[in-house]
RNA sequence: GGCCCGGUGGUCAAGCGGCUAAGACACCGCCCUUUCACGGCGGUAACACGGGUUCGAUUCCCGUCCGGGUCACCA
């Protein structure tokens, strides 16, 4: 074995700072658990004024998908994951896409071979699996082959695959930063596949490789490889390596029994993108889904993610699933969007609106400090302003309203006594416009809601708008709003 | 089924031996108001169950029940 090639390996590892990695596989689609763990992995690393690293794990030949990486590179960027090293950027410990390692994991598997920790084995893919749970170690005879027996059944290009070689007997304690620590009997433990027929690693055998090349200090993982871990403890002692600080996130659910997954519609990141969603709200919102601040900061839930990487620690994620609730994401996404100045939001609402509202005149610019307040998502922006283009068909009954104790009847009387009011006006503002109905229910001693009721819903032909008469006035101009107001009094059969 | 993990309102959650058990979403009511929103105020609602340990358990231990994960040459 040439030994220095490792050394040459071990020394290339960075030391002394705190090192994170995203590792996702290339599946084209960032779902929401899988965003959380990038999340998190950043906010450790940014919390410590570390290195976030982004590597790519493609070692499942079968699943690759087009352009994949692409959407990685994108969301994360999107949401400011910004990394330090990774596959388009390079780094110390390049490089940073797992097929592009090949070797390096044949190499490890084959020391470990040496050392006795691992062997070859010659079997068909597996067949059938024990009932009982627990293996029997003698059952496989490639695990007692001498080494120069398996040696030469490789020279002679028998297929064959690298399995872990548990201990039999004994126990193996796993530590993990959120569920404390874990003790397994190594009886229940399988021989796992390290190095598969095609000379690719597996995903487990992988990981232990890159995360201890890449000087990774903190792996975050989903807590359906807690079961796996133990197996990695026995990876790393064999190696003679330091085990990294594992921190294993329970699922983000779909409802209390599934878990949220693509399979059942659950929306990806780039699913909630294309519903309005604001990406801060998306971020600061699902990272407080398992987790939560402690100390003077647990009662706050608004944080930027710049202020999520200072209170962020470990301590506060949740061993338990968490639900993903879409309407309290409304309400996040809501929060963000009425935060933004008026300028923000226009530039985020424009396109949305110059969808919904094509009539030349309007001055979208005017709409969209009405609908800021009344959207949840950007997709709540069209249905609320669609009468703009064109008067809907309504019914006389939408003059009616208990409150306002308009009807029929004293709605047409309002419009017939608006109409002169507006005709008259030199100017067409906001403030002309709101100081002649204002001034005109004042003179006939009426609740404003009297004559703004019946001009609302002449102008909108809805019971509900955003922004109220006058607004409406301004925004469709003096043409149009008389001709809607003359249109309401004949249909009220004046 | 074996092994591992979890269990505070409908949801997210604080709590880490002593509290009238926070807060947020949702829901309901009131106020504001030219509709609806926004905003303000208030309300309904929880420690899965049974044993221990303790002067005292939501908190520690055990069991039960319920739920999740895992038992691949997928990650």
């Amino acid at each position: 074995m040439d030994m220095k090639w490792f050394d040459d390996m071990e020394a290339r590892i960075p030391k002394g700072k705190v090192r994170t990695r995203f590792a996702p596989s290339p599946t084209g689609y960032m779902h929401i658990g899988n965003l959380r763990t990038a999340l998190y992995t950043w906010l450790i690393a940014r919390h410590q004024d570390g290195t976030f690293i982004l590597r790519i794990e493609d070692t499942d030949q079968e699943r690759l998908v087009e352009g994949a990486t692409e959407v990685i590179y994108k969301t994360l960027r999107e949401c400011g994951l910004t990394w330090d090293e990774g596959p388009d950027i390079g780094g110390p410990v390049a490089p940073y896409i797992q097929t592009e390692r090949r070797d390096t994991y044949g190499r490890y598997a084959e020391l470990l071979v040496e050392r006795g920790h691992a062997y070859y084995c010659f079997c068909e893919k597996t067949e059938s699996e024990e009932e009982s749970g627990s293996f029997d170690r003698s059952a496989d005879p490639c695990r007692s082959l001498s080494l120069e027996e398996a040696k030469a059944r490789v020279a002679a290009g028998v297929p064959h695959v690298i399995r872990q070689k548990i201990p039999a007997g004994g126990t193996t304690t796993f530590s993990d930063a959120v569920f404390g620590d874990i003790t397994v009997d190594n009886d229940t433990l399988d021989d796992q596949v390290l190095i598969k027929s095609d000379g690719l690693p597996t995903y487990n055998f992988a990981n232990v490789i890159d995360d201890h090349l890449m000087g990774i200090t903190h792996v975050v993982r989903g807590s359906e490889y807690l079961s796996s871990a133990p197996k990695y403890n026995l990876l790393y002692q064999a190696f003679g390596w330091e085990v990294p600080t594992y921190i294993h996130c329970s699922p983000v659910m779909r409802d209390a029994h599934n878990k949220m997954s693509k399979r059942h519609g659950d929306p990806s990141y780039q699913d909630l993108i294309a519903q309005g969603f604001l990406s801060q709200a998306v971020v600061n919102y699902v990272t407080l889904l398992g987790w939560s601040p402690r100390g003077e900061y647990s009662e706050r839930e608004f944080f930027s993610l710049e202020e999520l990487a200072q209170v962020f620690d470990i301590g506060g994620i949740s061993k338990s699933p968490a639900i993903f609730d879409i309407e309290k994401l409304r309400y996040f996404n809501a929060k963000y969007l009425r935060e933004l100045s008026p300028e923000d939001f226009y530039a985020l609402a424009e396109p949305y609106l110059r969808e919904a509202v094509k009539t030349p005149g309007i001055d979208l610019k005017l709409i969209a400090p009405l609908v800021q307040p009344r959207c949840d998502t950007l997709l709540d922006i069209a249905p609320q302003v669609d009468f703009f283009d064109a008067l809907p068909e309504y019914s006389n009954e939408l003059y009616c309203h208990k409150k306002m104790k308009t009807n029929e009847e004293n709605s047409l009387e309002a419009l017939k006594q608006v109409l002169p009011v507006l005709e008259g006006l030199s100017d067409w503002t906001y403030d002309a416009i709101h100081d002649a109905l204002i001034g005109l229910a004042e003179k006939l001693e009426l609740k404003n809601g009297r004559i703004m009721w019946p001009v609302r819903t002449a102008l909108s032909g809805k019971a509900v708008t955003p922004g109220g008469a006058v607004e409406l006035c301004h925004i469709l101009g003096r043409d149009e709003a008389l001709s809607r107001i003359r249109k309401g009094i004949a249909q009220l059969g004046g």
